[in-house]
DNA sequence: TCAGTTGTGGAATGGATCGTCCATAACGTA
DNA sequence: TACGTTATGGACGATCCATTCCACAACTGA
C-alpha cells in the first residue's frame, strides 16, 4: 500500500561503507553519503535513523565480511591440507595490506581505533570478532597438528593468538609505512616459525626463501 | 623586554596529548584543551598555531618517546643478556596493553589510523618511527644470534620485521577486545617461536609455561 | 617611571554539519 | 479512480567548533 523505496538498501550500505572507509566516522559527512548514494538526507534518516546507527550498520556488515572471508579461506577440509589454507589466509590478508596502495587501512582497525573506547556496540562487536578469527584459527592449526605439520605440543589456543595478532599486526604496520615486500615477508615468516614436529625440518627463516602456496 | 609566559610548554604539551589520546584528534575541541591547560584560546593558538600544528607536535613527541622506550630496553648490553633484552620489551609492550584499562590505545596507532591517510606529515612520522624499531629490534636479534640464543640462519632483519607486528599487533588486538591474560600470553608465544639453533632445545609453547623475564 | 613589546583570555565570527521539516511524488487498495 | 500511506529531497534551524580579534596585563630596558 505505500510507495516503495526507490533503492536498494545494500546498495547504499556499500556506498556508504565506501566513505566512512575512505574518511572516517567523524571524517565523514551526512551530506557526503547523500550524495555518494544519490539519496536525500530524508530519505536517508528515514532509512537508517542517524550517522550512529547507520555507521554501526555499516561496521557490523563489515565484521561479518571478515568472518566471512576467513572462513572462506579455513573452514573444513582435509586434515593434510591445513597447514596450506593456514598460509593462505596468512598471505591473503598480507596481500589485501599490501594492494592498498590507498592506504585506508582496514574498517574494523579504523573504526576500533576511532571509537571502541566510547562506543560499547563497537567494542563489542570487534570482540566478537576477535573471538570468531580466533576460533577458525584455532581449529585449523589443531588440524595442522593433527596431520603433522605442526608440532603437537605447542597449545594451539596460543598459535592462534599469535597469528591472529600477525595478522592484524601487518594491518597496523602497513598503515604505518612499511612497504608491501616487507609485508608478504612477515607473512612468510610467522608460518615459517611455526613449531614444527620433533625431528621434521622446519621451513627456511633465512634469507629469500621460496614462498609456498 | 616583552612580557613572558606565564606557562611552561612541556606541561601545555602534555595535557593536550592527554586529551587527544582520550578522544582522537577530530573528537579534542580547541576549547577541551583550552581547559584542560588553563590557558586561553589566545595563548593556545599564540603559542602553537593551530590544531593541526598542535597535533603534529604532540605526535611527534609521542613518536620520539616510543622509539626511547625501546632504546632504554634494547639498546646496548652484552650478547648474553640480547635475548632477555628482546624478552623485556616485548613483554614490556604487552603489559602496556593490557594495563591500558581505559582502552585508549597507542597515541601512534590511533593518530595513523585517523590520519595517516590524509596527513602526510603523520604517515612519515609514523615510517620513521617503524623503521627506528625495526633497526633497534634487527640490532638486539643479531646479537642474540650471535650468542646462540637464536638461530644464526635466519634473516635478522625478517626477524626483526616479524617481531615488530607482533608488539603493535597486541596493541591492535588489546584495542579490539582481547584479555590481558591472552596478551601476555601472545608475548610469551612469539618470543617461544623464535628458531633456536640445531640441536638446542626450544622454550615451551605448550599450555602455561613459565613465562620468563 | 615610562614606553614598547609580547602574553592573556574571553567575546565575536564565520563556516560547517547534523538532523528535522514539509510539500510533493509514487504506489497499492478499495 | 480516489485515498491513505510511505518515500523523496532540498531547504531550514540549531548547534558546534576552529580561529580571529581586541582590550588589557605583565614584564624589561632605558
Amino acid at each position: 500500500m505505500p510507495r516503495p523505496r526507490a533503492f536498494d538498501e545494500r546498495e547504499v550500505l556499500e556506498r556508504a561503507r565506501e566513505r566512512f572507509w575512505a574518511t572516517g566516522y567523524a571524517g565523514t559527512r551526512m551530506d557526503d553519503i547523500a550524495q555518494a548514494t544519490g539519496l536525500g538526507k530524508g530519505s536517508l534518516y528515514g532509512a537508517f535513523g542517524d550517522k550512529g546507527k547507520l555507521f554501526h550498520r555499516v561496521f557490523d556488515d563489515w565484521c561479518t565480511a571478515v568472518v566471512e572471508v576467513a572462513e572462506g579461506r579455513l573452514a573444513g577440509g582435509p586434515d593434510a591440507e591445513a597447514m596450506a589454507r593456514l598460509s593462505g589466509y596468512v598471505h591473503l590478508m598480507a596481500e589485501n595490506t599490501a594492494s592498498d596502495t590507498e592506504r585506508r587501512g582496514c574498517l574494523l582497525a579504523k573504526g576500533v581505533a576511532e571509537l571502541a573506547q566510547h562506543d560499547p556496540a563497537v567494542a563489542g562487536r570487534s570482540a566478537e570478532t576477535m573471538t570468531a578469527l580466533l576460533t577458525l584459527l584455532r581449529t585449523e592449526i589443531s588440524a595442522a597438528q593433527r596431520h603433522g605439520d605442526i608440532d603437537s605440543a605447542a597449545d594451539p589456543e596460543r598459535l592462534a593468538a599469535l597469528l591472529l595478532t600477525v595478522v592484524r599486526g601487518i594491518e597496523a604496520v602497513g598503515k604505518a609505512g612499511l612497504d608491501p615486500e616487507a609485508l608478504r615477508n612477515i607473512a612468510d615468516t610467522a608460518l615459517a616459525v611455526l613449531p614444527v614436529p620433533e625431528g621434521r625440518k622446519r621451513l627456511a627463516t633465512g634469507r629469500s626463501p621460496a614462498r609456498e602456496n
